[in-house]
RNA sequence: UGGGCUGUCGCCAAGUGGUAAGGCACGGGACUUUGACUCCCGCAUUCGCUGGUUCGAGUCCAGCCAGCCCAACCA
């Protein structure tokens, strides 16, 4: 991985140089109401990478100060995949549920020093209060000037369970007339009446992130916080948590614009009611966005990273294409998947110079990009598989692989000649004979002429049969976050993201291949055996620019 | 509407006053027992617009336009 350099390299190069911090300490901080995906790792490179570029550290930490939208399943979930990308938290794995302790002294504190009260405006009314024109000042809260003493009592009464929910909330004490209207006295706890996920009934009142967040990375050190950039409007707050609780200059928050793709939903919100209407087949449907999806696809950790290094940072709203996705992995595979034959759409050729019992072996390289990878035997006989789209009795402008009277490469074998096709009652073609010119077992053949196709092939006596899946965009719509007004992102579902194969023809050894595995079937894409349909292969990427099926 | 942010090739993105990097995509060619890979070549007289400052501006100034975010007791 190449050392990240962008604008928070700067920053960081800056802070670095005027000796103002000695390590870096970055966190990645998902709050567990999902599963990570390929937008999350953009947050995890540049909090990880970089921490990792620094040689400093980097934190998990789980953002469940909300215990209303939280679960263990994606608390799991998440550390999972965080360390199936690599992105290993060596400063360690936290909860912000850990510090709730911690944020109510420090809140006790900001109440004493008559920088927080209680507040018992109710949401509509503190709306009101608030403004809808930031244009013009709020009004201030009734409550607003509360002593120390009683606000000091009553937030001890709400901890203790006295109100019920929404009745009362503590508030940060800062600017009623801010044009930032997240400075206007921000709601900094609220009374929820509901059981944590890891505190279980303990606690009443839950922290919000504005407050908790700087708290958080203050307590384990952190000396830049990046986030995306929907939170630079609170940096203001998250700084006013910072220096009115003492902590001097660092942790800072710096923003970054977050990654979309095309034709991709990245909204966890999405991807929930996608999982919940049985739309796809779960979080890890291959089609999915999410790491798990990603993972049962095929892609590896490194393809993932290498995007999102290829596609940089910055503050401008983008849209990656994914093709750039696609291109990593294939560059990827290239040099690492071994090469099989898998034949998709199969019709029989029968080499007639070749006698029935006859079984030939050819040595075929696993990789020709690698002479570690060695060679595997292939074997050939009289009658063979080969795809239906490799013959054309009419051929079309440009066809190099086999027509009735021309030659074409079996790859790894021989040079064969079609001399005609058995067709059925429907005028459908059943099998196609073909001459091997024997001369051409591992060379060119001594007449010098030039054969321009090669197509791929297996033995009928050593296929077996699977099924293959061919995944597609899941969405038509290039832009997923710039639909027409009114318009349902589901209106725009592909019908085609998946076509199922079957009666597939694989090379014999395909039989015992581990969803780990990743090939390269020869001409038709990299693809990988599913984690969870029996017999069934999955399409990472199509070949670029080869003919598709 | 008020505030914040952003606007450089189809998609990303360097550029920090000295005369437009790079990647993806795309087009053309070479090579090829994968129409893959690889390798060449091409691809912004122009930087949202309009003025201004300057010998010189994508870079500075002014005005305008467009997009995104915020105005939750979500994160």
């Amino acid at each position: 991985m190449d050392k990240p350099s962008n604008f928070l390299t700067e920053i960081i190069d800056a802070d670095l140089a005027a000796g103002k911090i000695k390590e870096i300490h970055t966190r990645f901080p998902p709050e567990p109401n999902g599963y990570l995906h390929i937008g999350s790792v953009k947050a995890i490179w540049i909090n990880w990478g970089i921490a990792h570029a620094y040689g400093g550290k980097f934190n998990l930490r789980y953002d469940d100060t909300n215990p209303a939208r939280e679960d263990m399943e994606y608390v799991n979930s998440i550390r999972e995949d965080l360390e199936w990308l690599g992105a290993i938290p060596n400063g360690g794995v936290f909860y912000g549920s850990d510090y709730f302790d911690k944020c109510y002294e420090y809140a006790e504190k900001l109440i004493l020093d008559g920088k927080a009260y209680v507040c018992d405006l109710n949401r509509d009314e503190m709306r009101e209060y608030r403004g809808d024109d930031a244009g013009k000042p709020g009004k201030d809260s009734p409550y607003r000037n509360r002593t120390p003493e009683e606000n000091l009592d009553l937030f001890r009464r709400m901890k203790a369970g006295e109100f019920a929910d929404g009745e009362k909330t503590l508030r940060a004490k800062i600017d009623m007339a801010s044009p930032n209207m997240n400075m206007r006295d921000p709601a900094i706890y609220r009374i929820k009446h509901i059981s944590h996920h890891r505190q279980g009934d303990k606690w009443c009142i839950y922290p919000l992130y504005d407050y908790a967040h700087p708290i958080q990375d203050a307590l384990e050190g952190i000396t830049h916080s990046m986030c995306s950039i929907e939170f630079e409007n609170h940096r203001p707050l998250y700084e006013w948590v910072i220096e009115n609780l003492g902590f001097g200059e660092f942790p800072k928050q710096r923003e970054f614009a977050r990654l979309n793709m095309t034709n991709t939903v990245m909204s966890k919100r999405y991807l929930r009611e996608l999982v919940e209407l049985g739309i796809v087949d779960g979080w890890d449907d291959p089609r999915m966005p999410t790491l798990c999806g990603l993972r049962r696809r095929g892609y590896t950790p490194e393809s993932l990273i290498n995007f999102v290094q290829m596609a940089g940072v910055a503050k401008a709203y983008s849209l990656q294409d994914a093709r750039m996705l696609e291109y990593c992995i294939r560059t990827e595979l290239d040099t690492s998947a071994e090469r099989r034959v898998a034949v998709l759409n199969p019709v029989k050729l029968i080499i007639d110079n070749i006698a029935d019992g006859d079984v030939q072996t050819f040595a075929l390289p696993n990789n020709p990009k690698s002479e570690t990878a060695g060679t595997r035997d292939v074997l050939l006989t009289k009658e063979l598989w080969i795809e239906k789209e490799d013959f054309a009795e009419v051929p079309p402008p440009k066809f190099k692989r086999l027509t009735i009277g021309g030659e074409v490469r079996l790859m790894g074998a021989y040079i064969v000649k079609c001399v005609g096709v058995d067709k059925d009652e429907n005028g459908d073609v059943t099998a196609i004979h073909c001459t091997a010119d024997i001369e051409t077992s591992n060379g060119m053949p001594a007449d010098g002429r030039k054969v321009k196709g090669t197509i791929h092939w297996v033995s009928c006596k050593n296929a077996v049969d699977a099924d293959i899946k061919l995944y597609n965009q899941l969405f038509t719509e290039q832009d997923m976050n710039a639909l027409p007004d009114g318009a349902d992102y589901k209106d725009y579902l592909n019908p085609e993201s998946v076509v199922t194969l079957t009666g597939c023809k694989l090379e014999a050894s395909l039989a015992d291949a581990k969803p780990t595995d990743r090939f390269q079937f020869v001409r038709n894409g990299y693809f990988t055996r599913d984690s969870k349909s029996e017999n069934t292969f999955n399409r990472i990427v199509t070949l670029k620019d080869s003919y598709k099926i």
